[in-house]
RNA sequence: GGUCUCGUAGCUCAGUUGGAUAGAGCAUCAGAUUUCUAAUCUGACGGUCGUGGGUUCGAGCCCCGCCGAGAUCACCA
């Protein structure tokens, strides 16, 4: 049940009682604020016009009102203006008993989403960019099912283009026939090693043209190297057997090793494309912007959008000898997958510096006459920079990803070994516990900040696992487990156990914050935000580690009293695994 | 130059459609363990919410100017 909207009501229908009609969205239903007595708080400010009379005198109607044709409500308090209502404990009881196995779970909407996300450039390996990128769309999809929609996670893989060649041209002139077997490397990073050979053997020659007396300009041009990269393309594109072959044994590489990144990361796609099969669509929609008079084609053959009246610019959408851009590709696939998939929406999950360009899609689609164009999300996160400023591969301030995702299980693996936690495990359950945690600092590190944001990665300060982090709330989880596991030795029943006289304020605080949660889970489906759900869940452990510390479970003696404690917590542990769940995190039985 | 985003404690970040005395974590300092896991808990210190106006009963949030940071405005993807 939404309590808010249940008071509202009920206020909504107090106030009628009282002064006459009111227009429902100025009763103003809000949770009380910490420092005051009560539940939910009504404002009464918007409502004076109606009730002609002061803050403190409506407030006091309003509650008096409710106080006695409301059995729910327990008693009220006004301060200000503002009326503070409590709730009674046997409603906050019926709420705790709601709690379910699937709490969180909202009922399935019929809509069908696809999320694209993580899209990698097969020259190079991944690095703290992509894992920002990857999290949040694994996670948003998560919660856009929790959400009660069919997702679909798809990965867009650029693995064609003069990137590409770069690559597999520096390997063929300088490698030796180095494959990851050989050299023991990772399929991704050993392509991406003679990307960065290619460029440095690129700059070389600009440099050596350059002081044959070619400007910087025709020196970049002119590089041998770089010639031989654009030849290379046009051999790919015309499936020149020796060219195609190496392209397909060098991608090859780099899919084994982003398998192995993007399971070590935890994420999963139900669908990838592939740009080399799509990079020719869209070039139909241009036909079709042409009959109806949205394109224009210059005299050199180009085909063009002017947005100069949406205030933008004009664009490019086929080049004079036909071959289309980005733009073209992105117009077709999203056609093509809307109608193939029978999407209702697709969110993107692009950095912020693509924004002019998803701009710019949405707008040209919806002149095409496409509807659905509205129902288009380019989900804009925000960079991740380091205390240097933004990575710049070419100043070897990169992230790489999986030396990150080794360094955070490597550190949490010492931190248990510190403790000596884990000295009576198996090295198979160490293993995994340190994998789980040390993921979980990362993850929650990244997801707790809002995706829109500009976040700092200060590499030398490495990730916490103390305070507002991911092994904070895991540990919460551990502690509630073990004391579920010593109930179950004890052969302490509690789930049939009868309600108890009474409740503790911390008792009723808990219930309140985990009945939250549906609520919570439909806010970050809104916003597409896993940060909501990070703070959400962060601040139930908190609650709970100060009941915690406060009251113990095993040893109230009282047994009804003992019994709704240990539901209470077995709750608490059930809603901080499905949220972390929902940000990609698992969490331990123990650590 | 045009367009867009951001600016909150020493640092990293929260702050619901405009509501009460702007909150956490880290760091610093002082405490708590005969106890169900101290990766925990309690307290202290720390703020002209970039800045100047405006709207409002009420502004960190909305509007305008200015300062500062970033992104983008490719026949790259």
């Amino acid at each position: 049940m939404n309590i808010e909207k249940f008071l509202t009501e009920k206020a909504t229908q107090a106030v009628t009682a009282l002064y006459g009609a009111v227009d429902p969205a100025l009763v103003q239903i809000q949770k009380t604020r910490k420092e005051f007595v009560g539940d939910y708080t009504l404002v009464t400010f918007p409502l004076l016009k109606t009730s002609r009379l002061s803050p403190d005198a409506t407030a006091e109607a309003i509650g008096v009102w409710l106080a006695a044709n409301v059995t729910e409500v327990s008693g009220y308090n006004v301060i200000k203006g503002f009326l503070n209502i409590s709730l009674a404990d046997s409603f906050w009881a019926a709420r705790f008993s709601d709690i379910s196995a699937d709490y969180g779970r909202l009922p399935a909407t019929g809509r069908t989403v696809m999320v694209e996300y993580s899209s990698p450039n097969t020259n190079k390996p991944l690095h703290l960019g992509h894992i920002r990128n990857n999290l949040l769309g694994y996670s948003v999809a998560e919660i856009l099912k929790a959400n009660g929609h069919r997702v679909i996670k798809a990965n867009l893989v650029n693995d064609r283009g003069i990137h590409i060649c770069k690559s597999m041209l520096a390997w063929q002139l300088y490698s030796g026939g180095e494959t990851p077997e050989s050299s023991g490397l990772k399929g991704d990073h050993l392509v991406g090693k003679y990307y960065v050979e290619f460029d440095k053997h690129y700059k070389a020659e600009i440099k050596e043209l350059m002081a044959a007396g070619q400007s910087e300009d025709d020196a970049k041009r002119n590089a041998p190297v770089m010639l031989a990269a654009q030849d290379m393309l046009r051999k790919w594109e015309a499936h020149d057997p020796e060219v195609y072959g190496l392209w397909q044994k060098m991608n090859g590489w780099v899919y084994d090793g982003f398998e192995q990144t993007y399971k070590a990361l935890g994420v999963d796609f139900d669908k990838t494309y592939y740009e080399s099969n799509t990079y020719l669509l869209g070039k139909a929609l241009v036909g079709e912007g042409l009959e109806k008079g949205v394109f224009k084609k210059r005299d050199d053959g180009s085909v063009w959008i002017d947005l100069t009246p949406d205030g933008l610019d004009e664009k490019l959408l086929l080049r004079g000898d036909g071959t289309s851009v980005y733009m073209t590709q992105d117009l077709g696939t999203a056609t093509q997958r809307f109608a193939e998939e029978k999407l209702d929406d697709m969110i993107y999950v692009v950095g912020n510096e693509q924004n002019y360009h998803f701009q710019v899609l949405k707008l040209i689609l919806s002149k095409l006459g496409y509807a659905w164009a509205d129902n288009i999300t380019h989900l804009s996160y925000g960079m991740v920079e380091l205390p240097e400023g933004k990575m710049k591969s070419r100043e070897g301030t990169v992230v790489d990803a999986d030396d990150l995702v080794a360094d955070m299980v490597e550190t949490a693996r010492e931190m248990s070994a510190s403790t000596g936690k884990l000295d009576d495990c198996t090295p198979d359950q160490a293993d995994q516990i340190s994998r789980m945690v040390g993921m979980g600092a990362l993850k929650y590190f990244i997801l707790k900040v809002d995706p829109r944001k500009t976040m700092l990665f200060d590499p030398k300060e490495s990730i916490d696992f103390n305070g507002n982090t991911g092994p904070f709330i895991q540990y919460t989880h551990a502690r509630i487990r073990s004391i579920l596991r010593k109930a179950a030795e004890g052969g302490i029943e509690y789930l049939n156990a009868p309600a108890p006289a009474s409740y503790l304020p911390e008792e009723v605080a808990l219930v309140k914050q985990l009945v939250d949660f549906p609520a919570v889970v439909a806010q970050a489906g809104e916003q597409f935000s896993p940060a909501v759900i990070g703070a959400y869940v962060y601040e139930l452990a908190k609650t709970f580690n100060g009941y915690y510390h406060d009251h113990s479970i095993l040893k109230e003696p009282d047994q009804a009293v003992r019994a709704m404690r240990l539901q209470l917590a077995s709750k608490v542990a059930r809603v901080i695994r499905s949220g972390m769940q929902l940000l990609g995190i698992e969490v331990p039985e123990r650590m």
